[in-house]
DNA sequence: GCTCCTAACGCAAAGTATTGGCTTTAGTGA
DNA sequence: TCACTAAAGCCAATACTTTGCGTTAGGAGC
């Protein structure tokens, strides 16, 4: 559940904001996720609990909130030199992520929450890095595959593994799925 | 997180394992998520919370053992003469019944827990149910695709649309997948 | 059928977390 | 500079969670 804006980048509002995440990013690394309550985070940000139940409604909303604002991709992807190794390159490095206990934990909080926003923003995030690979593929002159098929046939089924078989993807699997996209479409 | 399989079915964890879980539902009916806490439900369900707190260890994880319950088939898929009939059947409703918002709320409740067995459980009734259709798919002597197939190109896309765009798929949108999946492999 | 044994439950007392009412403050615009 | 508003602080009341300890139901051995 993101904050609306705040006023200004510079307001106390983002202030609280930027202190309250980073409490919690910090005491996640700390201590794991036992022990990591309202009040905890609430006292290591400077802020009182009652700042935290207002602004985000809980525990659970807060963590998905902190969830998406890493998952936010904080570069654009690696330039190969071409669409296949742009686009291979992304997805291992993705999958490497998300599949690793903190990425798990991530996609936990960003699903397990009532509010489906979070969520809708990891699509994005998704979409908005395949679409900077296409773009980039054809302006070399390249014709890359559908964003939609991507994501049905590689992301897609990448995600399944990862959420409801408990599996972590190997560099194969990657590839494998990657080939598949990448000729038959 | 499933309980161990109580002494006997008769016995007295399972009747307070069969209470508890009935006030869940019942409470979720009448009256939505909100105000569904662990003393209302133990109310409810004529025991203590401390057995609550117990046995499940909080109102998350008993949400999510009530779900993935809730999930289990209670039937074999509907057998209509042929595996395209068959599979396509099952894949309208399980998907119509995954995007309603009783089943994003038990997506939800199951995806959101710490301990994986329940999505490895949704993940095995799913395979099951596939499983019979092919099995009864060979015994006419037909050739049905891989059930790997069937989970990575219809219903890994069709999660991911439910979980990450919020979308709900449509009969149509189903269909297309199907096709892809029983014609390409 | 009887007795012993253990896992699970009830109860009640702490210990935390959450909520609501009201006050104070920071930031914005006149 | 002053007034206005949204957001934060503070504090008390409420609700939920955890824990220790006594009790009981169900199963095992005889």
């Amino acid at each position: 559940m993101a904050i609306k804006s705040a006023p200004r980048p510079g307001g106390r509002s983002a202030r609280v904001q930027a202190a309250v995440h980073k409490a919690v990013r910090d005491l996640q690394k700390e201590q794991g996720r036992d022990g990591l309550t309202v009040p905890a985070v609430a006292s290591r940000a400077g802020v009182t609990p009652s700042t935290i139940y207002r602004r985000w409604g809980g525990l659970a909303q807060l963590l998905a909130d902190v969830a998406v604002e890493q998952m936010r991709p904080d570069e654009p992807p690696a330039d190969t030199g071409s669409f296949r190794g742009d686009l291979l390159a992304w997805l291992m490095q993705y999958f490497d992520e998300m599949s690793s206990t903190p990425g798990r934990a991530m996609l936990r909080d960003v699903l397990g929450t009532e509010n489906h926003a979070g969520a809708g923003k990891c699509d994005g995030f998704i979409r908005q890095q395949i679409e900077a690979i296409r773009e980039r593929a054809l302006a070399r002159g390249e014709s890359p595959v559908p964003a939609d098929s991507i994501l049905s046939v590689v992301v897609a089924p990448l995600m399944y593994r990862i959420l409801f078989a408990d599996e972590t993807p190997s560099a194969n699997a990657i590839a494998a799925l990657f080939e598949q996209c990448v000729t038959r479409t």
